[in-house]
DNA sequence: ATGAAATTGCAATTCATTTTCACTTTATTA
DNA sequence: TAATAAAGTGAAAATGAATTGCAATTTCAT
């Protein structure tokens, strides 16, 4: 959505002013294919994908927009189970989890409120304040079983 | 309790012998030393651990011992979005998941059958076979909000 | 007891990520 | 608009957790 889009720019746009940073078309770049692209992505990815519509722009600074976009509550890191960090928009990570496949790696994101609020009960009876929450199903996706299996 | 040890050292064992593994006095006392303190560990804790009763194991050694735990199911790694790798007893971490005090560190195990049963019929809606997950809520624990609450 | 094979410790290596630093760009002020 | 202070940048170096290579040591089936 535009309007999604346009409310993350202008967090970034905040958050910026908050800290006193400038400009840089660089890094508005980074910023920008990011939240456009909305899926997850590890920095490599990111980095190649910017890197083909835009040469000139190095690891350190995609690495760099990232952590601000983080800090700023527009990204979220995950991690895995893998060795490195996906990053992937928050509009989106505060709202699904993941099935992750062993085999093929694949990842199949799924929300369900139920469990969300099983969660938010779960943080009540500790008298937590939850804040960010992941749940991950590691197992094998209906492709990697296909080559037949009983059950 | 005991039973639950002896299982785990049993499957060690079992582990080793289908690999035409040796037994090592070090690598004996890392693993028994971990099954028996039943609870989640960074390598360097239970290095750490592990050298105040018995000096002279390495930290190669401890690494390998815990690949050698997780391979046969006895641990599993977890990483709560820290740098490092945790580990804990497998028969735990399949029936509990925390809640991560993102202040002060703390990590408190819950367990919830009701969301474990959702997850389940999560995964079968996506043909999706799980054999492990993980649950996470970050956020703010109940000690750490109380000098809290600022003007 | 022998010898093939596993184990160990240390150092070296790997790999993702972070930091450093010399240089460039931005933006505020004069 | 020029001066200047501070942020941004890329490339290389540093970091830190985890893994590995290797020589020396230990295990164990024979």
């Amino acid at each position: 959505m535009n309007r999604k889009n346009d409310r993350a720019i202008d967090a970034f746009i905040r958050h910026k002013a908050e800290r006193g940073l400038k400009s840089s078309g660089k890094r508005a770049f980074v910023v920008d294919f990011f939240i456009r692209a909305n899926r997850h992505f590890t920095v490599e990815d990111l980095y190649n994908a910017v890197k083909a519509r835009r040469p000139g722009i190095s690891y350190s600074t995609v690495y760099r927009a990232l952590r601000l976009l983080t800090e700023c509550g527009i990204a979220a890191e995950s991690m895995f189970g893998e060795s490195v960090t996906r990053y992937e928009p928050i509009e989106r990570s505060g709202h699904h989890d993941h099935l992750i496949c062993r085999k093929c790696g694949r990842i199949i994101e799924f929300e369900n409120l139920e469990i969300e609020k099983l969660q938010q009960r779960v943080a009540r009876k500790y008298r937590f304040t939850v804040t960010a929450h992941r749940l991950e199903l590691y197992g094998v996706c209906r492709e990697c079983q296909r080559p037949a299996r009983r059950r």
